[in-house]
DNA sequence: CATCTAATTGAAAATGAATTTCAATTTCCT
DNA sequence: AGGAAATTGAAATTCATTTTCAATTAGATG
């Protein structure tokens, strides 16, 4: 099994490898660089971790207080459009946006008291996926999976 | 693999016996039985689909126009409080309700297309999710997953 | 069966996240 | 530098879901 774990600020080289990818998205499709998209994009991708736009919002208003919400989840529309951002929604019914590389697929650990959440790619349960759907004459595009439970820390002292 | 497939309306025999159920769940939680609650979980036995409580009113109001919407979605509530029913939400965020029974335990198969709703259940994969959790020191409780594509009918002719 | 209390009902209002509107501002092509 | 088109931020809107509240009803008790 392939493990990722909890995800971390990723390097300034991956960091500056996706902006320049931004960069190309906007410039492609006759969209304009702004100072604004260009500071959520980097807080955004330096924080790493799955994070609402009203959260990400937060981070940035401390920073730079003239930089409204509605910019923020602008910007993370257009990430995921971009293909830089997934778009995610758990138990709670919040849309959250994690950064994504290209190849990058992976499904969910959720802690239902501390709400961490964790990363994992099981190649065998994703063949047996494609088995299933396959029974049923159906073509499987993508896929969700989610494991609810508690975490290492929670399940001890819960 | 166990397959469902699609839902099928219930027999009148399990219709009864959950009615049986929620009778007794009210009693139990001194609650009352009321015609609106008897009207609304029968159709919504009948129907047996994965119906949003918007879609159960219409079709309860073409028989009885004095139900309100709100008292479907209560008695839906009600029905997920009680065991009776599963409240899910898939891709377009809507909450959708299906009739549940006690050891029913299944994941989801959805048409991008025509967003038939499909049901199996696969213990290969749930052993492997088990398997996954272990490893991170996750004791997992529930999980959630569902496969996005085409159906076989919308496959064909897309 | 009449009474009483607490639960239920339906309409309307409130909530809250997600999305859109719009006038002012900024980007960036020429 | 000029100008068309995109962007921004605040406020307004949307839309499903949930709550409120006054009127009604269930059903326990006398």
């Amino acid at each position: 099994m392939k493990v990722f774990g909890k995800r971390t600020s990723e390097g300034s080289r991956q960091i500056t490898q996706k902006k320049e990818k931004l960069k190309n998205f906007l410039k492609e499709k006759g969209l304009k660089s702004t100072r604004q998209r260009d500071l959520i994009a980097s807080e955004f991708l330096k924080i790493g971790e799955h994070i609402t736009a009203e959260e990400l919002y937060r981070e940035i208003n401390k920073k730079y207080s003239d930089i409204g919400y509605t910019t923020v989840y602008r910007t993370l529309k257009l990430l995921n459009k971009s293909g830089l951002a997934a778009e995610r929604v758990f138990a709670d019914n919040l849309t959250r946006y994690e950064p994504l590389s290209a190849e990058d697929h992976h499904d969910h650990l959720i802690c239902m008291k501390c709400g961490s959440i964790t990363e994992f790619q099981e190649l065998k349960i994703e063949r047996l996926q494609d088995r299933v759907a396959e029974e049923f004459g159906f073509l499987a595009v993508s896929h969700k999976m989610e494991l609810y439970g508690y975490c290492n820390k929670c399940k001890d002292n819960a």
